[in-house]
DNA sequence: TATTTAATTGCAACTTACTTGCATTATGAA
DNA sequence: TTCATAATGCAAGTAAGTTGCAATTAAATA
């Protein structure tokens, strides 16, 4: 069931001016793939975005799409470990975590994190542009009651 | 420069033990793996390793080994988001983490863990089988100096 | 508004990490 | 020593993501 963001549509036009500051275009493809990262909770892989969008042109404009949004720090990419990178809207919040069901790849998001201790241990030791990934698995409680589906379990 | 673990040899035999106890065999390209795992400071991609051993034998043969040693516990697979899966030797030793130089990818182990607050939240949601993944990133101190590695950065 | 330039797109081909099928080999239990 | 079956090697196959290039188009400028 796809939940929407409250202040969806100004996050989105936030994004897209954005995109203007930093010299890159706004298109169809990109306003589609904003419009569905500002709307609906995720993350998505590159996969999941072309499919659910209408405008999205070519998997390759995805690729791309994705790949500029993260330079501008306008989207994160995350890591679940299965293969296939994951893309969240991410324009200025402050960083946090998720909880991903290792079944049905569903996620929780934490809104913090416990790892700046750490960042803070890196930068003492000599590490510079000091930053760190951080994902829990589990299985949810649906998914333990339905136990074909936990393939990664 | 390679660091070599004390007890090295001991850590290898006792990893051919838990390959025979776990109906699995003792075979050249395996010995030559668990040696090189056990011996240097890793952790390595499977191309890494490859390339290192002499009877490792065929890469597929390093990628199903490694495999069969993570599903017995002799080893853990860690990902450091850079596209290849990494193996490091992880015998019954306690849950540790990494800085990951940007860079060069030399890596720092760091012997404790913040997460396990996490784990014990997600139990608390609900969740089963939990675990997590947590990689510091960074850029070491050689690194700084040499503008050009900065690949990643 | 028309012009211009440089960012973006689409297509096709490519790379890279990893997997699978299958016939052959060889470990280690009986 | 025999023998079941685990492991290997080779070749072919996936799947995610990347790249080159010509055609298109957003938006800065005249």
């Amino acid at each position: 069931m796809p939940r929407s963001y409250p202040q969806a549509k100004s996050r989105l036009e936030a994004a897209l001016q954005a995109l203007r500051e930093n010299h890159s275009r706004v298109t169809a493809p990109r306003r589609a793939i904003l419009k569905l990262l500002t709307h609906e909770h995720g993350p998505f892989t590159v996969e999941e975005v072309h499919r659910r969008i209408k405008n999205a042109g070519d998997v390759v404009t995805v690729y791309r799409s994705l790949a500029a949004m993260e330079e501008i720090r306008l989207v994160r990419r995350c890591d679940f470990g299965d293969g296939a990178y994951r893309y969240e809207f991410n324009m200025g919040e402050h960083h946090h975590h998720h909880i991903v069901c290792r079944g049905c790849r569903s996620v929780k998001t934490l809104d913090f994190c416990v790892a700046d201790g750490l960042e803070r241990m890196a930068r003492q030791l000599g590490y510079a542009n000091v930053s760190h990934a951080l994902e829990i698995f589990g299985l949810c409680r649906r998914c333990q009651k339905k136990p074909l589906e936990m393939a990664g379990a």
